[in-house]
DNA sequence: TTTCGGGTTATAT
DNA sequence: ATATAACCCGAAA
């Protein structure tokens, strides 16, 4: 019922809402998961948030900022796979484009020269040790140059130094460690709050385990179980809140009665209902009140008058802490009690909306941090919000099931690896998600994909507006050094023919691909959106407070699309060690040890690796005496 | 199930 | 044709 209400309502203003949300946690969590050398899971984290903004979504006033240095880490993260260039025109390797980025980044921005120093320092080091690496001595020395034209400094002279000797195996410039340095950087410049679907979620699964503890798990579980399957109807995703609130207010004079006679949650609820009811009418101010004191949404005092937090959302997270009090707790608790239980369970009533908009704005709050409050139509809002909160609810529950109490971000991280299996299926099922995306021949070239970067990558401040992505992939000529054998092959027929095709697919979900070939550097949105579809949804998003540039979202898409692996191997084929697993492998075996390969492999993403892989490449390594 | 070492294969030169 | 990195296989723990 309340579904039907919110469809009535303004389903774009939810969805921005929503997406805001998701937006803003998946922000946090691929940060998380760079940190964590997730370099897989960020690029999968990566695909959903540019799935996520082809969508209309309310941002904040910092996240473009924020998505503009997911973008930037994002090539951080390619920085190895020179053979990644995205304009034939202008070649330019993956760190170079970042360093563009970046550039443009602090002027779009405002930010201060100063702040960004040493991260583009750094940064330059790393682009000319990275030709260095890969034996590219002129690109080398000629990027020296131009970055370090003063002949003085130690840096440069090392560098000077390992390109007179063609020493390409210095382990001088640690790619783990300066990929490290510019998620610090990114961190410095923008701050990440803890989102606040994940820490709605992490107390949900607080919650869980306390009541497990307490309780049977078995219960909760089966009814999450159900829940998951159809998280539309509200009945069943919320029981477990219920079972939660029930348990505060009533566990202590039923728990005995329950675990010897084997009550249902059900049964409880419909005690508690039916105290709620008597009081009913009461709730809301009882809501508002408790609500006051709750830590979660300290922002609540702006909208006093709303406090009142949405069934699902607010309940699980405050409950637990509130364990007894006095009686202000119990008239709590019964209020939360009786919009969860007994509203979804039995029967919405009028209540019910005003409730659950309460909730939403608290949400938005929180969520939203800076984002100005943006409620616009009060009445529209608490239909909408029903279902929003429903969801969110419901999504949380599903997806972690109490596995553990490991962070939501891990949680979800996992969820993506297993989601995840190999490049070519995510590849394939972005693609998917593109629907537009005519036929790209492509299909077959998993590997190519990874043209992460491509895009403004040369193109500056130009390209980087424009909606246009030539970015096509290129072999690099001697650039990358061993792996550029296997990538060829399979490469350069297809990427250099079409190689805008696949990207083009993935990157444009405004523009197909055929429309790149005129470059727009248009400030337009919609220019840069030929596709209708696109343009519409592009204006809706635009509708929102902070709309979406261009180049934000076409960052995102098309560095999303590549970003994988640059080199994906045929599966049949050898698949050559990037300089990246390499480091990764060392880093391993210097965490963990030699021999414990199932060890590191877990704890690094190696894609496509098995333990084996791992030993054998260890071997080489040995081998060649690089360790 | 994971690790290990010998053997095989695919690829670059 | 050769060298060798990547991969495979069977044994051992």
């Amino acid at each position: 019922m309340a579904a039907k209400k919110c469809v009535n309502c303004d389903l774009v203003s939810v969805e921005r809402v929503v997406n805001r949300w998701i937006v803003d946690y998946n922000l946090s969590l691929a940060l998380e998961l760079f940190k964590k050398q997730k370099f897989e899971e960020f690029n999968e984290v990566r695909n959903v948030l540019s799935v996520v903004m082809k969508r209309p979504v309310e941002a904040t006033s910092d996240m473009p900022l924020k998505i503009r240095m997911l973008q930037f880490l994002g090539r951080i993260n390619e920085g190895e796979n020179l053979a990644l260039i995205y304009d034939p025109g202008t070649p330019v390797s993956p760190l170079e484009s970042a360093l563009l980025l970046l550039e443009n980044i602090m002027e779009a921005f405002g930010i201060p020269q100063q702040d960004c120093e040493d991260a583009s320092n750094s940064l330059k080091v790393m682009i000319v040790a990275t030709f260095i690496k890969n034996g590219n001595f002129d690109k080398a020395a000629q990027m020296l140059n131009k970055f370090f034209p003063k002949p003085v400094g130690l840096v440069r002279n090392i560098l000077e130094g390992l390109i007179r000797q063609k020493n390409k195996t210095s382990n001088s410039f640690s790619f783990q460690l300066f990929k490290q340095e510019m998620l610090a950087f990114v961190q410095r410049l923008c701050y990440f709050d803890v989102p606040f679907s994940y820490r709605a979620a992490q107390e949900l699964l607080t919650m869980r385990l306390e009541v497990d503890g307490i309780e049977e798990a078995e219960e909760i579980e089966q009814e999450e179980t159900n829940a998951t399957p159809s998280p539309q109807k509200n009945p069943v995703p919320f029981q477990p809140c219920k079972h939660l609130i029930i348990l505060r207010s009533r566990l202590e004079s039923v728990y005995n009665a329950l675990s010897e006679d084997e009550k249902t949650f059900a049964q409880l609820e419909q005690e508690v209902e039916t105290e709620i009811q008597d009081r009913d009418g009461l709730h809301l101010e009882h809501s508002s009140d408790s609500e006051t004191q709750d830590d979660l949404n300290a922002e609540r005092a702006d909208l006093p008058q709303r406090n009142v937090c949405s069934p699902m959302e607010a309940s699980p997270a405050e409950q637990p802490p509130q364990t007894d009090d006095g009686p202000q707790t119990r008239a709590r608790s019964l209020s939360k009690e009786h919009y969860t239980v007994a509203r979804l369970v039995t029967e919405p009533d009028s209540q019910s909306s005003s409730q659950y908009t309460t909730g939403l704005e608290e949400l938005e709050t929180e969520a939203g941090t800076e984002k100005p409050p943006q409620v616009p139509d009060g009445s529209s809002e608490k239909e909408l919000q029903c279902p929003v909160s429903d969801d969110e609810t419901a999504i949380p529950t599903p997806k972690r099931p109490r596995r553990s109490k490991k962070t939501a971000a891990r949680a979800a991280a996992s969820v993506l690896e297993s989601s995840s299996d190999s490049e070519d299926n995510s590849v394939e099922k972005r693609k998917e998600m593109q629907e537009e995306t005519p036929p790209c021949q492509s299909n077959k070239s998993k590997s190519r994909n990874s043209g992460t970067s491509k895009r403004h990558s040369s193109g500056l401040q130009d390209d980087y507006i424009t909606p246009v992505k030539r970015p096509v992939r290129q072999l690099s000529t001697g650039s990358s050094k061993k792996k550029s054998s296997s990538t060829r092959r399979s490469i350069s027929p297809e990427s250099v023919g079409e190689s805008p095709i696949t990207e083009s697919c993935l990157d444009s979900p405004s523009g197909p691909c055929h429309q790149h070939p005129v470059p727009q550097k248009s400030s337009t949105p919609e220019q840069a959106f030929p596709n209708t579809k696109w343009k519409s949804l592009f204006r809706t998003a635009k509708e929102s407070k902070v709309t979406w540039n261009n180049e934000e979202m076409e960052f995102l898409l098309k560095d999303t699309k590549g970003s994988n692996e640059s080199i994906k191997s045929n599966s049949g084929h050898k698949r050559k060690w990037t300089d990246q697993e390499t480091e990764m492998l060392k880093e391993g075996v210097k965490t963990f040890g030699e021999g414990n390969w199932s060890k590191i492999k877990s704890y690094y993403d190696f894609k496509d690796r098995t333990n084996v892989n791992l030993k054998d490449r260890w071997r080489t390594m040995k081998n060649l005496k690089m360790v």
